[in-house]
DNA sequence: ACTATGACTCCCA
DNA sequence: GTGGGAGCCATAG
């Protein structure tokens, strides 16, 4: 169930997703790296799979190998939306990894 | 406190 | 390239 109150995690991975700037992606690990939780990758999808708002850029969230990962919207319409912002897909890999971000 | 779940990642066959 | 197994973390019930 989505927390009406979301904690301090899911507002700083949701502060961390915010941060991308469009046309760029990131990852998992790179957000968990972020909020200094480098093991937390899979805890990260879960708030931004948790995520009300939705108005986030949760769908520059990438894996760590490329893949797109997830997308509560549907993995498909993230693909579509990270096309749309220049981002290369191939093969539901997404071509764009060298684009990653140095957050924190 | 414990168990179950999941938009993850790594290692090995 | 594909698939299975184990590890790690936060949240919900």
């Amino acid at each position: 169930m989505r927390s009406k109150n979301p904690t301090k995690f899911q507002l700083a991975v949701w502060a961390v997703c915010a941060k991308i700037p469009k046309g760029k992606v990131s990852t998992y690990t790179k957000i968990a790296r972020a909020i200094d939780k480098p093991k937390a990758a899979r805890a990260v999808g879960n708030a931004l799979n948790k995520n009300p708002h939705a108005s986030v850029p949760c769908h520059r969230v990438i894996r760590s190998d490329g893949s797109i990962g997830g997308f509560a919207h549907g993995t498909k319409k993230k693909i579509e939306m990270l096309r749309k912002e220049g981002v290369k897909i191939k093969n539901g890999k997404t071509l764009t990894t060298h684009l990653l971000l140095n957050l924190k």
